[in-house]
DNA sequence: CCTACCGATCGGTAGG
DNA sequence: CCTACCGATCGGTAGG
């Protein structure tokens, strides 16, 4: 199979998210499997024979799907921080509030780790130091000062508190991590979006220099149609 | 070795920091090579060989300070996990307000892991899934338990916004962690702490009614002689 | 997608 | 703390 764009990659879990995993191709429940396997014993704690006996095929048969392991990993990683490095890039550089643009780009980050259908909690950022990965540092980066920048876009416009600017890709980054944790277990949906919005909540007001604004950007926020990570 | 209390590893902790890591005994070289080699490759991608060529003794002579690769693994989610409970534990049914002793967690709590002199950023809850670590599940559970109580007790006495409660412990994860990462720079020790404060009262501000509190609490624990992690 | 198989590396033991 | 070594498992290939 040829490259995926990103676009391609979020229109193709949108579909998978309507079908259970044990009806996808087998090259998405390889990665179904290896992603679950992954995300609890480790990147090299999860062999491919455990990956493939889990598919229900013979370790070797992995290989026509994918060049090697590490080839399986860089496709979760896409997963876990190319897209939202985009995301958060193009919001840096849109129109509007910079605290309107911020809780948009967590109700976004938010419901994109929370409606993942592969369990993403093995990314962790160490797997970057692994012998071809390293671009996907590039991808961390990006997503890093993008945030900053709308933070710093909200200092300068008296929105935010200068003190917390350091402060909240640290937070994001443990707030995403929980989110996707948490989005494991059974839910229903209305209680997932409300956790989400609590979250996002919680940073703005750590980070807020008038109260008003929290509730003057949560009003506008619900009566605009969101625009989903899956729907766009 | 005998098998150390809290107190004891808290001590022994202390008394290395003064001295640099090749000249601690052999033991501790060990756990300090396993966990720089965990932190960057994983539990199962550092392994026994990498561990003991990095020490300087053959990979056989490892055996005669730990049992087995899990004991040392056991040794270090005793730092990463059982001393925090205990403290939080502690404080949770301890005298004064709960914003200040939140607050005085939180100091202690990212003083502990910005100062730890072993790389602790390797000590994910996933490996409490491994066969025979299922014991220090219920010191991350002490914890969340602890840090709930107190965050519950400031709702009570009307000091803390009610919606915020589910976030607390989410959000101390990702800061207590972000503080092991950053620790592991080289950085002046002022630096440090302003840092270990900024990340306190980022939390303290998504959570008080009442702003005025953050600075009488700052200003009480500024005046005390403050009680640290490792001069009990 | 399968069977058969490769060399390399794993955690751990025996015995000094 | 060492040398010598064990059986098990690893990621990946050959060839159909």
């Amino acid at each position: 199979m040829a490259v995926m764009t990103n676009d391609e990659r979020v229109a193709h879990l949108h579909a998978l998210r309507a079908v259970p995993p044990a009806e996808w191709p087998t090259r998405d429940r390889i990665l179904y499997e290896a992603a679950r396997l992954i995300a609890a014993k480790g990147y090299h704690g999860a062999s491919t024979r455990d990956i493939t006996e889990a598919v229900g095929i013979r370790q070797p048969s992995m290989f026509n799907h994918f060049a090697s392991k590490q080839a399986i990993l860089a496709e979760l990683l896409a997963l876990e921080l190319s897209i939202p490095a985009a995301r958060a890039d193009e919001l840096s550089r849109a129109e509007g509030r910079p605290v309107a643009r911020l809780y948009q780009y967590m109700l976004w980050d938010f419901e994109w780790y929370g409606e993942m259908p592969l369990d993403l909690r093995g990314m962790q950022e160490e797997l970057l130091d692994e012998p071809g990965l390293e671009a996907f540092r590039a991808d961390l980066e990006t997503w890093k000062k993008a945030i900053n920048r709308i933070v710093r876009q909200g200092v300068a416009a008296g929105e935010f508190e200068k003190d917390a600017v350091g402060m909240v890709t640290t937070v994001l980054t443990g707030l995403s991590w929980e989110i996707v944790r948490t989005a494991q277990l059974a839910r229903d949906p209305r209680t997932a979006a409300k956790q989400r919005k609590g979250a996002a909540l919680f940073v703005l007001r750590a980070l807020v220099t008038d109260p008003r604004d929290i509730a003057a950007v949560v009003d506008a926020a619900d009566d605009t149609p969101r625009r989903t990570a899956t729907a766009r």
